[in-house]
DNA sequence: CCCTGATTCGC
DNA sequence: GCGAATCAGG
């Protein structure tokens, strides 16, 4: 398949909307997230939302040899739409009853995620023997529409893991 | 290991 | 222009 206007126009829907390339690819069918951000950057929509700037020069370390090393001209990038509000679509009643670690050494107070730090995207997985000093909880990343880190989903859902990202897809 | 986007380059 | 392969990272 090809990229016609519909699905051009698509893409540029599903990706304001901020739709990950797979997810993107998933839903125009027979194309992979390769090709979709490919287009994106093509298309010159690629950046949005991201927090600080990396500034990470790209540098392709083993390639075939490349003869003339171009300087890249630090793109100025434009950068806005940080907050992608997220609600809660259903933070699952058969909430899994982990059991936190009572381990020996726990982490410094400073570094804990404490219920004030966590956010949409952070991993509420209880560390720590709760209400006390020594509970905290994982806060690495966590999946969109999950609770957890992709660590502690597959410990939290073992067997009946049904629900994906097809919440939004739906109405398509 | 799952995922994310970014980049390069042969086609 | 296209996208697989690759890179870098969460």
């Amino acid at each position: 398949m090809s990229w016609n206007d519909e699905r051009v126009e698509l893409l540029k829907k599903l990706w304001s909307e901020g739709l990950s390339a797979s997810q993107i690819a998933n839903e125009l069918g027979d194309i992979t997230r390769n090709a979709v951000i490919g287009k994106v950057h093509r298309l010159g929509l690629s950046g949005r939302a991201k927090t600080a700037a990396p500034a990470v020069r790209p540098q392709r370390p083993t390639r075939p040899e490349n003869p003339r090393e171009q300087s890249r001209p630090q793109r100025p990038m434009t950068q806005g739409n940080t907050a992608l509000a997220a609600e809660f679509d259903d933070l699952p009643e058969e909430a899994p009853a982990p059991q936190p670690q009572a381990s020996g050494n726990v982490l410094p107070m400073a570094q804990r995620c404490t219920i004030m730090n966590l956010t949409e995207s952070t991993c509420r997985w209880p560390m720590g023997e709760p209400g006390t000093e020594s509970f905290y909880f994982c806060g690495a990343k966590s999946n969109p529409g999950m609770p957890y880190c992709s660590h502690h989903a597959r410990i939290a859902y073992q067997p009946v893991q049904d629900r994906r990202r097809d919440r939004r897809l739906a109405y398509l």
